[in-house]
DNA sequence: TTGTATTCCGTTGTATACAACTGTAAAGAT
DNA sequence: ATCTTTACAGTTGTATACAACGGAATACAA
């Protein structure tokens, strides 16, 4: 009965639904769908179709998409229907810009306010990343961890949620999953010297490499968007 | 019927039905009786309530104050219901920190991106807010209008999002309509120097003085958060 | 008197029925 | 043949009914 477009949804899972809202659970499963790439760009979602598909009734279902749309995963298509953002070369740039800003600030703030325990957790993060060789799922989640426990340790609500949002932006770049390997070592080298400077209480540094980490990051992207994608 | 709680909402208006949605109605209501400060802090918000004082149903309801609880403005109090937010001394601090990055941040992007109808735009409405004699409502929307035309002028959506959802926290704070009358001639000199700065294409200069421009605002606010509320 | 259990009530979470709107296609006129 | 109009199909917006959850109050026992 559930048309094709919304095939790729996990299935129902009614342990998922006794510990959170139905809402939560299909906000969770639309945004990993498409963290995972499993939606085309520009692809219509109909409200119906989320919703059988995932055992719901549109209720649930609209409010998830409402909170999509808000974060910017979503954009209201022709007509009045929803369909997954396509980022612009423009958009990618503005948010790389934002980033740039952000992650630099957090760690500035980061080199002001962190304590001990969360400076140890840092270096923790940042030698297991380093070391991990495991598949590139793998690698993108201990970074998102690790760039989160700075995020955490600016102590700023604000800066703290619009990263998260910004991140969540990023899963429209699906070809996140897939880092050009070479950038690997000068990347575990700045993360690095990022925390050693938030321990040395060094902001004016620690921002300044966690926007120099952002801006390889920029350029690493750039060259595969304007290559192969 | 309706209960007291809600009634200091705007009664009914069919004419702002046909242009747009039931939601985004009750939303604009409760965020103006926010702005307004209509709510009590930590006053609770029942859906029914909202409902039949605005005439529409809860569905709509539901939706606009999803929208709030996201933006910040209403969080969830004791058992399930919102209630309008009320920030602590840390989180206004917070706030100000964060709009200092990304006020300067507009301010930077504008002088490298702002076209010439833009630039003749910011002299106007600067023009027009330093020689306005209006009331205290009146003045704070001049002065919105202003900074957002800079933040238009910088050409990044995403900060352009940000701050909007920073400026609607700043709601909570509703003492801001009365701003103190000693800052208006500061003020409207750091406006036009901004201005000045972005006209000449001069990034640094313009951050520089927006941050100090945001800062500045953070100490009169805290004067008065020490004082008398 | 205090602690605990149980029932009731109010509010939110969810489902579903209905209304309104938009794009599309078909039919007719020029 | 092409343009215009109109009707239809499909989707979203809204209302309302119902289910489920949580807190408060009361009653009962220790």
């Amino acid at each position: 009965m559930s048309k094709a477009a919304a095939g790729h949804l996990r299935a129902y899972d009614a342990d998922a639904l006794r510990t959170q809202s139905r809402a939560d659970f299909v906000y969770d499963s639309l945004r990993d769908a498409i963290w995972e790439g499993r939606f085309a760009h520009g692809e219509r979602l109909r409200e119906e179709e989320i919703a059988s598909a995932l055992g719901v009734s549109r209720t649930p279902v609209r409010e998830a998409l409402q909170r999509l749309q808000q974060r910017g995963l979503l954009v209201i298509g022709p007509g009045r229907g929803l369909m997954v953002a396509q980022l612009s070369k423009q958009q990618v740039f503005e948010l790389y810009a934002m980033r740039e800003i952000l992650e630099g600030s957090a760690a500035r703030f980061a080199a002001r306010h962190a304590n001990e325990a969360e400076i140890h957790i840092l270096y923790r993060l940042q030698r297991e990343l380093a070391e991990s060789d495991g598949d590139a799922l793998r690698l993108v989640k201990m970074n998102r961890r690790f760039h989160q426990a700075i995020h955490e340790a600016a102590h700023n609500q604000y800066l703290l949620e619009t990263l998260d949002t910004l991140n969540d932006s990023m899963a429209l770049l699906h070809s996140t999953t897939f880092r050009a390997p070479s950038r690997r070592a000068e990347s575990d080298e700045e993360h690095r010297r990022i925390v050693e400077a938030i321990e040395k209480h060094d902001p004016d540094t620690a921002e300044k490499i966690a926007r120099e980490h952002i801006r390889q990051a920029q350029r690493t992207r750039f060259e595969t968007l304007l290559t192969g994608r």
